[in-house]
DNA sequence: TCTTAATTTGACCACCTGGTCAATTTACTA
DNA sequence: TAGTAAATTGACCAGGTGGTCAAATTAAGA
C-alpha cells in the first residue's frame, strides 16, 4: 500500500486540493512543489514521501482530471445514445459546459495539457486523447451516418477533426469566460444551435 | 536611437535568431535569458543593456512574429479578393501551410502564444488576436455572402468563429506534424478540400 | 599618440527550484 | 510505562534564475 493511500481522506484531500489548484494555475515547469507544500500545511519531506518526484504527482493529478472529464463523456454518450444526431451534438456540448463550471481547475488542467504545455509525457498523453476522441466522436458521427442523418459519402476521419476541433475551441473559450467573470455574456443556446446548425448544414 | 538598432546587422541578426530559437523551445517563464546569451554569443550584460529585461526581450520577439503572420495574411488576402468564397479559403490555408513550413520557429511562437502559456501581456494580446481574426474573417465571409455564396442568414460572428477554430487547429496540428516529421503523411491537399467543402456544405 | 567616451564583459547578488535525510515527533506494542 | 517502529519535519544542498555594475575593452576625436 503505496504511502498516501494510507493517509485519512481529510489529509489526501487536502494535498490534492493544494496539487489541483498549483497545476490548474501555472504549468508543469513552474508549478512548485513548495507551493503545493504551503498550501496543503505539510512539509515538504512528507510531500516527496507520499510522491517520489514532481512528475509523479503531476501524473497523479492529470490522471485524475482525465479520469473526470473521460467519466463525464462516457456518461453523455450513453444517455443519449437513442437521440438524433442534432440533439446529441447539443448535449455533449451541455455536459462540458457543465463539466468546466462545476470542476473548472480539472478542465484548466486538461485545457493545459492539450493546448500546450511541455509536461514530461505530453506528447503520449496527448496521442492517447486523440485515439481517444477520435473513438468517441467517431462513434458519433458513426451512428448518425447510420441513421442517414449524415451524408455516407463523408470523410469521416475529417469530420471527427472538425468536430474535436470547433468543440474544444467552444469550451475552451467558455471556460476562459468563466475565469474572467464573463459567461454570463454567453448565450449558451444560441451557440449550441449554432454549432449544430453549422454541422449539419455547413455555412450554404 | 536604442541601443540594440545600433549593433551591426549580423550582430542584431545573431541576437534575434538565439531568442528566437529559445522563445520557441521554451515558453515564457522556462526560456533562459543565460541560454539566450550562450546561443548568440555575447554576454549577459548586453543583452540587458539591449533589452532592458526579458519581458522586453519577448514584446520585441512575439510583435516580430505576429507581424510576419499578419503580412502573409494580408497579403493572400488582397491577393485573392477577386476568387470565390471555396478558392479563397483554400488560398489562404495554403498560405498558412507555406508560413509555418519556411518560419517553423516563429509558427511556434505564435502557436504558444494563442494556445497557451503566460507571457506577461498574453491576456491583452491574445485579444487583440482575436479582434484581428474577427475582422479578417468576417471580411473574407462578408464579401462571399455579398457574393450570395453563402447563405446570407447564417450568424457571421459564429461563422468566424468556426472557421476560426478549424482553420487554427489545422494549421497547429500540421505544424506539430513538421516537427515530429511526420507531415509527408498529412494530404494537404485532401484536407483543404475537405475544409473548403465541409464549410460550404456541412455534414448533410 | 593621448584622452575621453561608449561599449562590452562576467563575477556577483538575492532568490527560487526539486530533492535529501538526520533528527524529531507520533503511534503502536509489550 | 518503556521501547520500538513509523511517520513527519525542515534545514540543507547543488544548481538554476533574472538582473546589476565596477572594471576592462574598444572606438572616436584631437
Amino acid at each position: 500500500m503505496k504511502p498516501f493511500e494510507k493517509l485519512s481522506e481529510e489529509k489526501q484531500a487536502r494535498i490534492m486540493n493544494a496539487s489541483i489548484s498549483e497545476f490548474a494555475e501555472k504549468d508543469y515547469e513552474t508549478a512548485s512543489m513548495n507551493t503545493v507544500v504551503n498550501l496543503a500545511g505539510i512539509s515538504k519531506g512528507s510531500l516527496f514521501n507520499y510522491f517520489k518526484t514532481k512528475s509523479v504527482l503531476y501524473d497523479y493529478i492529470y490522471t485524475l482530471a482525465l479520469g473526470e472529464v473521460k467519466s463525464y463523456l462516457r456518461k453523455v454518450r450513453d444517455e443519449t445514445a437513442q437521440l438524433p444526431f442534432n440533439e446529441r451534438l447539443s448535449k455533449i456540448v451541455d455536459s462540458g459546459v457543465i463539466f468546466i463550471t462545476e470542476r473548472p481547475r480539472l478542465a484548466r488542467i486538461y485545457f493545459r495539457l492539450v493546448y500546450s504545455g511541455d509536461s514530461p509525457n505530453r506528447k503520449i498523453i496527448v496521442k492517447k486523447l486523440q485515439t481517444m476522441s477520435e473513438e468517441y466522436l467517431g462513434n458519433i458521427i458513426q451512428d448518425a451516418m447510420d441513421r442517414n442523418e449524415l451524408d455516407p459519402s463523408i470523410n469521416k476521419a475529417q469530420s471527427v477533426f472538425f468536430l474535436d476541433a470547433v468543440l474544444n475551441r467552444f469550451l475552451k473559450e467558455y471556460h476562459e469566460a468563466i475565469e474572467n467573470g464573463n459567461h454570463q455574456y454567453f448565450d449558451r443556446k444560441e451557440w449550441v444551435k449554432g454549432i449544430t446548425k453549422f454541422f449539419t448544414k455547413g455555412f450554404s
